[in-house]
DNA sequence: TATGAATGAGTCTTCATTCAT
DNA sequence: CATGAATGAAGACTCATTCAT
């Protein structure tokens, strides 16, 4: 049973021939925008096709079922962007040390620059036990570069150029909670501090700063 | 006629009468451990019956409805949790900036060594948009604490004895980012570098050293 | 997960403590009476639930999905018919076997005359390939009676006592074949021969005509 | 205007032009075969496009609707099989009585043996109270052969040239309960029995032999 | 001639909730 | 104090059918 079901397989992996009105790039949109709303779990098919303005049918004329559309969510949506950081970053084997962090949390902040909705998907649906994001990660973006990123802390420690008292495996989660993670909150420490202008640019400089020198507190 | 729903509506603050067993607090950690696993907006009432043991009847009887048992879980389970937190907090007013950033993150981390649960709730339902623990942190836990500690980031800053580079609003959350981010990961990390033995002790001493000089790297 | 769906366990081997309405076995009875019109495959929940009376949803309560539904027919209304005739069978094994085959008949017919249902049926749901009354028949009902008649046939027939050109395995379809295989199709027989009184009487006189000397035809 | 659905009506009755794949024919063959597997009322447009391996608005525009396929299925397939019993048992009113019995089995077996999906179908959407086959036999093809049958039957028995117990009414239907029955539930006997080559042919014996001299039992 | 897009109605099922007991 | 019975609303998904192309 050919499973041909996905319209027109061929326009797929690209965007859509553009100048038209893309409804498949509009549902995953919509359903991308619900994911982040409510988390996936708690999205449900209508919802989407609601904040899609199509009926829930058709969205099983796309995608087969919720899983479907969830998959091609990520495959279509996520994973371009993931991988972009992978390719990135992966490419940078030879640099000095200060330059692969710095370019890290540059990226990690450009990219929720580019797409707001990143970090609080991301972070919910990562540390979440049953998420679908974790999945990914742990099999498909992270192993290559935690492997890369641990494997070049530890090197540098032992040559003496790096704190000594940091933790390999945990200094590639700390960069991504001093950016990914402060940005999913941005909302929050926005309306607590009053401060409508706080983003992800603040984030940037405030955890290169962190990193580089630590709090600098006196002895 | 007043329908005074809840059983005994006096013992709710405090533990019921203990020697019974405790049927309204089974299910207070019922729900509690539904929510950690797939989030409180995909929980369903009907999970958290069948986690207790009890009838979907048994909990409207008890809580009324699925708001009512969330609101229970978050006034009868969470806020002792926080409150603790913010209490130990505020009464260290007058201590060094050392020894109240070293106390807050012990405090997180010791608060995950009993509550293995809570950091991945905390962080899932903060981020969400419209999660529940959020109007919590924002309207009630976090105002005080967050104008205290950034008020004395802002004026050690000024005094010269914190790294100027830094966003005092930033750093509380970079406080978080660095304990409860990690510590809901663990799981994650755990797979990634292969280290059964990743626990929050590391998360402690590792958030402890990069925050007290950060990465040292040569200039 | 202990399958204590059904309301009331206790109570569903024997009939419903009668006098109350038992909507229970009402919806069995409707819902066999679904199957019989239009077969268990093409019967919808909701047009049982509307034959009975009752909503979707109260079907699922008691029998937790439609396949559910109709496994309890078949245990609490098909199997107890079909247990009867093995039952009744089996204790004939000293008979002769001009007793035997009477009794099989008559033991047929007197089931048709009691549950009018039952051929129809029978006929429609045993002969079709994913039926689910024929690994019922096959696994649970004709092994045992098959066995003991298909021995029994050979057996008359080595002792010369038995018309040695018909088949020992085909003799007991043919019983059948002539007594539920033509009361089933009884509506149909009766408008074609504006036959009104044709009824299982007839067909029990003619099928023990037929098998006691055949047609009769003169060389 | 008057939308001419059908491609080309003029070729609907005869077999299509050949040389070119003929789409619609496989159609037919494909609703046929979901016909025999789960039954004319179970069986969705869905499954038959599958089946035949083209779309479901191919089918629709073809045969309009679901009805119209299954109409034409029954005409186009079924009926030419029906109309050729027909023929031949009315071309035979001059024969004996014995003569025309023995091809009348030997007509119902042959079928079979080139149209194995035929008995199931026929039996199962026969007896079906709704059945749309039903029709078809009590409207188009049983009344001739009926009546002449059980005319011939009765004219045989009051010359007393056939056992006078039998009912002549019934007597056409014991031919099929004795052939096209058992032969529509060949897997099973064949299972019950352990006999993979139980055949048609045994099944005609197996009738002849009854109808002939009956059990032959003792008195 | 043939099909991809689209949908309203219908399917089974789960859910939160009510109520009598 | 607790639950079994019951249901309306909503869930995901399937279906036959229409229509523009």
């Amino acid at each position: 049973m050919a499973r041909s079901r996905t319209p027109d397989p061929a326009r797929t992996p690209g965007r859509p021939p553009a100048g038209d009105t893309d409804r498949r790039g509009s549902a995953l949109d919509a359903a991308l925008a619900c994911y982040v709303r409510r988390g996936i779990a708690a999205t449900s098919l209508r919802d989407i096709a609601t904040e899609a303005g199509v009926t829930p049918a058709l969205l099983h004329y796309y995608f087969r079922d919720a899983a479907g559309l969830r998959d091609a969510v990520i495959a279509e949506r996520l994973m371009p962007v993931f991988d972009e950081v992978r390719e990135t970053l992966l490419g940078m084997a030879d640099a000095s040390l200060r330059t692969v962090l710095v370019a890290f949390v540059d990226l990690l902040c450009a990219l929720v620059a580019r797409h707001p909705w990143m970090p609080a998907l991301w972070i919910r649906e990562v540390v979440s036990e049953g998420g679908d994001l974790r999945d990914l990660l742990v099999t498909r973006l992270a192993p290559e570069i935690s492997a890369f990123m641990a494997a070049r802390f530890a090197q540098e420690q032992q040559a003496g150029r790096l704190n000594p008292a940091l933790d390999p495996r945990l200094l590639m989660v700390s960069l991504v909670g001093l950016t990914l993670f402060p940005a999913a909150g941005t909302p929050i420490w926005r309306q607590l501090f009053a401060s409508d202008d706080l983003g992800i640019d603040d984030i940037r400089l405030h955890a290169l700063a962190l990193l580089d020198r630590g709090l600098e507190l006196p002895a």
